[in-house]
DNA sequence: CGGATATCAGATAAACTGATATGA
DNA sequence: CTCATATCAGTTAATCTGATATCC
């Protein structure tokens, strides 16, 4: 508790830091939850898309993600390097490269999914059904206005 | 195009999705302002706690941030080294060290200020003064929450 | 040609863990 | 002694911009 006082006042009602506090903790306790697994949190990101969206495209990645395709390139290739993924040519387009799981990767995230399970629960255990649900179409709304004005 | 689909259904409805893009959105836009003048995001953050609380401590300011004093020290460094922050020993403390901003430091806090004025307003202005107010709110209790349980 | 894709090259801030020294 | 502070050393993933090559 007495650690806390380090933020002055007019700086811990901005909506700005309090996305980014927490944020970073959310980040910092899934890093921490899967680290046994050897994955970190982008990474753990990266390999759920790949999950859900199976054969999708780096660039379709990087685009989710919101990161450059070459920020995109380097989690690939780090995951295509220890065997989490593998990739192939799309037969229907010569440049495109299809990512999915390898048996690796689908153990590796089936032990991430468990670690990581229950933090998102922990961080909106103190919320209402209803609270969560405005949380969710708040920080949408929120993106939508920066992605607007960002997206020139 | 055809397969460009960014994000999967079940992905984007997540408050860790959403908390993710929103503050990734916010860190890229920030991060363009803010170039001009030579700061990165976590820069500015860091320089706006100091000017806030002129004299506050390395390790403080570490807290404040939610990094280790390590990584803190690396980001105070840099600003020391460019001539943006000076730092003097705490007559009353033999260990710690001050830190405060310089003339060119003022300087480019106010170039700074500038710059990102109207990034934070923007993101909220499709929020009514209730719904930021709740936004708030919302998002310091998820931190709460996350700081509980990680707080070992 | 233009646009999308992949990828190499290079740079850098940011973040961590570990170890060490010093002062309250 | 213990705790907080500063800081050195080393590592790494993540991020960017720029430049190329390929493919539709």
């Amino acid at each position: 508790m007495s650690s806390a006082q380090a933020m002055p006042e007019p700086m811990a009602r901005r909506i700005g830091y309090r996305l980014k506090q927490t944020q970073i903790l959310l980040r910092q306790r899934m890093d921490a939850a899967l680290r046994p697994v050897g994955l970190t949190t982008p990474q753990y990101a990266a390999l759920s898309a790949i999950e859900l969206a199976p054969g999708i495209s780096n660039a379709a990645l990087a685009r989710a993600a919101f990161v450059t395709p070459q920020t995109m390139q380097g989690i690939v290739a780090n995951l295509e390097r220890v065997g989490l993924i593998e990739r192939r040519s799309d037969p229907m387009h010569g440049r495109r490269l299809q990512a999915a799981l390898t048996a690796n990767g689908q153990a590796a995230m089936s032990r991430a999914h468990r670690a990581v399970s229950g933090i998102e629960a922990a961080m909106i255990a103190g919320l209402s059904h209803d609270e969560t649900t405005m949380l969710a179409g708040l920080l949408a709304r929120c993106a939508e206005s920066l992605g607007e004005a960002g997206a020139a």
